[in-house]
This record gives C-alpha cells, sequence and structure tokens, in this order.
DNA sequence: AACCATCGTTACTTACGGTAACAGAAGCCT
DNA sequence: AGGCTTCTGTTACCGTAAGTAACGATGGTT
C-alpha cells in the first residue's frame, strides 16, 4: 500500500512545477512589466494557459503566488533592518534605505507588486468591499510594522489602534515618496531617506514659519 | 462671414456635450466601480461607443477627463482647509479631515481615482518609467501640498526638494492609512486624524520603548 | 441645389481571461 | 497482461471589452 509514499511524491512533484511556472512568470513580468498576459507566460513556460489555471485557479491566483515570493523576500529584508541593533533613528533610516534600494533594483517586480490587477471576486460585495485595490504588498507591511511597532514601544491606552494607524500611515508614506523618487530621481536616496526620517521626526512640527507669508 | 461665430457655438456646443457625458460616465462609475465599461458608459449617456471615442480618444482619455474633475474639487476642498486661519496643528488635521471625509463620502469615486486602470501610452519609455501606475491624483496632491510647504516654512537650503519630499510623503501616509481605515473601519475618523496628525508631529521619536522588549 | 462638417449608427477586428473536451503516459490493482 | 485512475498536456472554443471602419442622417454655408 504505497499510496501515501506515491502521493508525497506527486505531490512535491507539483510544488516543483509549480515553483518552475513561477519563475516563467518571473521573467515575463519581469520584461512586460504588470500587463503580461496568461498567453505570454504560458508560453514562457513552455506550456500553454490551461495548465496555468489549473495550478493556479485564475490570473488573481497566479499574481497572489507570484506576489508572495517578493513580499516574502522584501519582507524578511526589512525585518532584518528593523531589528538591528541600533539607535531607533538609525534603524528608521536603515529600513527606509532597504525599501529603496529594493524598488531601486528592480522597478519592474515593483509596479506588478503595487498593481494586482484588481481582481478578486468581486461577487459576494461585502457591505462596502472599497479597496481591495492597491495592493496586498502595503497592507502586509502595514500591519507587519504595526506589529513591530506595537511590540515595542509604548504608546498607552489604544495602543493597538494607533499602531496599525502609524504603520500604515509610515508604509504608506515609504511608498509614494518612493515612487515619486524613482519616477523623477529629484535627489539621491541617502538625501529621501534623511528628509523621510526627518519628517517622521517632527521636523515639520518644529521649523518656523517663513517671514512675510501667511504662515503654517 | 460667420465663420468665427459659427465656429465658437459649435465649440461651446461640443464642450457642454462633453460635460454631460462626464456626468453620464461619473454616474456609471460611481455605479459599477473601477470596471465601468466604455459600452456601460455610452449607454447610460444614451449613445454608443464612437462617440465617446470621438470626444476622449481612448479609455485613458475619458478617465483621464473624469479624474481631473474630481482631483480639482477636491484639491479646492483641501486648499480651503490649508488656508483657513488657525495652528499649524489645526490646520493639518482639518486638511486630513477633509481628504478623509471626500473618501468616506464617495468610495466608488475614490477607488476610481486611484485606480486609472494604468494605461497611457506605454511606447515612447521614457528611461526607466516605472510607475505612472498609481493614480496621477496622488501626484498632483503631492506636487500641491510640496508648493504650500516651501512657500509657507522655512527649510533651509535644498528647501525645494525637501518639500517635495515631504508633500509627496504626506500625502502617501494620508493615502495609505484612509484606504486602509475605508477597509476596516477600525476606529472613528477624529481619531485617526488624531493620530496621523501625531505621528507627524514626531511622537513617533518622543515614546519610549516599553519595557523587557528589545527596544525600539 | 450642391457641399461639407458634425453627430450618430451598425458591424467588425483584436486581444485576453477563462473553460470545455479530448488525448497520451504512468503507476496501481486484481 | 489489462483495466483503473490520475496527472499532464493539447486544441478549440466562449464571452467580454477596447478600439476602429464605414456608412447614414442632418443642418448650416455658399
Amino acid at each position: 500500500m504505497d499510496t501515501t509514499r506515491q502521493a508525497e511524491r506527486q505531490r512535491t512533484a507539483a510544488e516543483q512545477r509549480r515553483r518552475e511556472l513561477l519563475e516563467a512568470a518571473d521573467r515575463v513580468v519581469l520584461r512586460d512589466g504588470p500587463k503580461a498576459s496568461m498567453n505570454a507566460i504560458a508560453a514562457e513556460a513552455g506550456i500553454t494557459k490551461p495548465i496555468l489555471y489549473r495550478h493556479f485557479g485564475d490570473k488573481g491566483g497566479l499574481y497572489r503566488a507570484l506576489a508572495k515570493r517578493h513580499t516574502d523576500a522584501l519582507l524578511s529584508a526589512l525585518r532584518a533592518a528593523l531589528d538591528a541593533p541600533a539607535e531607533r533613528r538609525q534603524r528608521v533610516e536603515a529600513t527606509l534605505d532597504t525599501y529603496l534600494a529594493a524598488i531601486e533594483a528592480r522597478p519592474q517586480v515593483y509596479r506588478f507588486l503595487m498593481h494586482p490587477s484588481d481582481d478578486a471576486a468581486p461577487s459576494p460585495e461585502q457591505g462596502f468591499d472599497v479597496g481591495r485595490h492597491s495592493a496586498p504588498l502595503l497592507r502586509r507591511l502595514g500591519e507587519e510594522l504595526a506589529l513591530v511597532i506595537a511590540e515595542r514601544v509604548d504608546l498607552g491606552p489604544d495602543s493597538e489602534e494607533m499602531a496599525r494607524i502609524w504603520g500604515h500611515g509610515i508604509v504608506g508614506m515609504m511608498h509614494a515618496a518612493g515612487d515619486w523618487w524613482l519616477g523623477e530621481r529629484p535627489c539621491s536616496r541617502a538625501q529621501l531617506v534623511r528628509s523621510l526620517a526627518d519628517l517622521l521626526w517632527g521636523r515639520l512640527a518644529a521649523v518656523g514659519n517663513l517671514p512675510g507669508g501667511p504662515g503654517f
């Protein structure tokens, strides 16, 4: 009765295949950006569409699987930066820099991650569904950062909620600034990092008004 | 030789028509979200597709025109909040609240604005094009805020660049936090506003570590 | 009356996501 | 061996949506 061993072997074979398919998809996305078609991915993998669908269900499934790989990688890099032994300011700067370096190194992948073609089943329409659209990546990063914040610093009552707000807010700041910076390259990465950290350190509240203006 | 008067009349008629079409498109987007089809919009306007294409070129053109309307409206509301006579902290809170109230009032429109189906001509591929994707709205808001910052507060040398970094960073923070909040509704709008303002006021740098942890 | 610009239509092409339905190969069971 | 399932792969198709071509009305200009 080898059925278990048999099943095991086939399962790992399937996982292997899945990995190969994901790598092919990766190459295509890297080349074509977020508008890579299922046909193109299948062709790159040397097979045809229905196989992709058998493995991943639908396009959203493939995209989710692909996104998970990259997100995991990025996340572990960020965690490392966040866990390094250093002053708080340095940790924050290191984390920002890690993120920016990642999106700088592979803009196509980054674009894809932020833009998962917003599909997902539109059937149930749960309440006000609103925003499944803009990337599970940002949500995951935000939640992760919220965890780190909540478990390490003392925010008093409502710390849980506040940490989540800050997590998502900081991640959004990082993302938007990075997106803009990558498009226009107006300054060095180091300066961007420094300015963002300054912002988080409350410099906006501290600086004085320009003379003569309406003030701010 | 009435040609100029004639041309004038026809031009204004065309603009009138354009406005009607945009209003129809607005209704459909409000109803169907970002996946509103050109057919549906044309039907809502009581006409057929080719007319839409004559007026707006392609789907991206229609979307851009539609986005501009809403962006202008939102922007003027934000400017009002930013210009109100009050302390800096209060202005910032009022601006955040205005934005959040807007996206809360019309989530569908908001979703559409943030997700213009990322088309735009991919032909020229200028340098590393990277991110046309995530909404001209965010870019515009960021630039606008940068202007306000640069002309009102004293950032020393490099003030121009720093103001832009901060503009895009703050807008990104607002956007991401708002997006998450709208999806989960974990707290009241007022609390979200207060927490974000706290973040901008440097509370992250000021709070103490939790005892026993690795610190942050 | 002849003209030409504009508004509108129908009908088509193309591309893509997704889905049958079918065909061969490999291992397991009597 | 030969039947059984199961996995892999194919071709061929459907539905939908963007975008276009080609043709028809209508109404002011000369």
